[in-house]
DNA sequence: TCGCGATTCGGAACGACGTTCCGGTTCGGT
DNA sequence: ACCGAACCGGAACGTCGTTCCGAATCGCGA
């Protein structure tokens, strides 16, 4: 473990010892990423995106040896984002509606992410590392609203927070690049929270 | 059109008018996938199931040209089973009870399919019989169950069959092969449910 | 300013996969 | 027993993820 300076956590790029024009290529390949990654899914194929960034595939492959890792440096900024908006909700609403409110937001989140929580839950190895980076950033903050909820008596049942994330993200899976499915996926989740208020069996 | 008496609707094997070594190769296949679904998930690849059966993969691709007649063919039986036994359980238990039980069922018999509720949900226009043919057999059953829990007051919320056998196929997918995650699923599905029970707003 | 070595680049190459295709084989009615 | 139709098997093609290495490039030290 030689200690030298990492920018994130996730074995994504490094931003310090870099040549400039490696670093250049790395940038590219994450705002390339992130466009085809919109268009058509995480599954994208891996040459699609090296194309886009005008790049060969071995260079994709030097700054991110693990799928997961270009997956990681697009969402990244989108995943604190959200959990950004979990503390701005706590202030400004009541418990069990912040709860609510946040967890439609996590929805509207996943929702746009095509694949993405089919890659998550796909038992392949290569994204445990991205499902802990997830895990590891969200999981905290849902137990903590879970937690303010109960005690305020908005909600009465108790559930494991990284269940209840991976089963909201589940239920966003829906359909393919098609438009108005997240209505559908929406009145799921809002089952789901309606679950938590009925009392416990 | 032509009318040439199929032995099922989805397009699986004709059983009438065979050369008698075609159909054996048939039903080998069906259950050489049988079993190599059970064990490595319906995106098992193609070469496996044949050389299981003992046969080649231009005689799989002549008897189940699209991907998803091998999975029905497959599932079709166990999809019965599970029909039936929302008649049973009608008869047997109040709607509420009845209700839940059959979704319980339909958890199990998701559950233990590896990777089916990610191919009906891919996208993938391959699947889309597949899922028709799921969606016309389930879709009834669970819309007389739902009716009859609302009619006799066991639920308190009107929601679209479809969408809810969705959800709770979605809620399945979970994490691989592994053995105890089954638990988190029929957890959460419960939850579902519970949300039924909860008044509308 | 120049040179040189470490770093990075690009794409050819490999293996796995789904799918198509066709020459050879086998069935089964006559 | 014969012959055409139906069927079989696997070679072949295109796509994908991933690895590998010779060639090109950068940027530090002189």
């Amino acid at each position: 473990m030689s200690a030298v300076s990492r920018t994130s956590d996730d074995g994504a790029v490094e931003h310090r010892r870099m040549r400039a024009d490696a670093r250049g290529n790395a940038d590219a390949l994450v705002e390339a990423a992130t466009t085809v990654f919109a268009e058509a899914g995480v599954a994208a194929p891996v040459r699609t995106i090296a194309d886009r960034a005008g790049v060969g595939v071995g260079t994709l492959y030097r700054h991110f040896p693990l799928r997961s890792d270009l997956i990681s440096a697009v969402f990244r900024r989108e995943l604190d984002a959200c959990v950004d908006a979990a503390e701005e909700m706590e202030a400004a609403m009541p418990p069990g509606e912040a709860l609510d409110a946040w967890i439609m937001r996590f929805t509207g989140f996943v929702a746009t992410k095509q694949g993405l929580a089919a890659a998550l839950h796909s038992g392949d190895t290569a994204y445990e590392p991205l499902a802990a980076a997830f895990a590891t950033r969200l999981v905290p903050t849902l137990e903590r609203l879970l937690s303010a909820a109960i005690a305020s008596g908005d909600i009465s049942r108790r559930v494991d927070a990284a269940e209840f994330l991976a089963a909201v993200a589940n239920l966003c899976h829906g359909g393919g690049p098609s438009s108005r499915a997240s209505g559908r996926e929406a009145r799921m989740v809002r089952l789901l929270l309606a679950g938590l208020r009925s009392p416990a069996d």
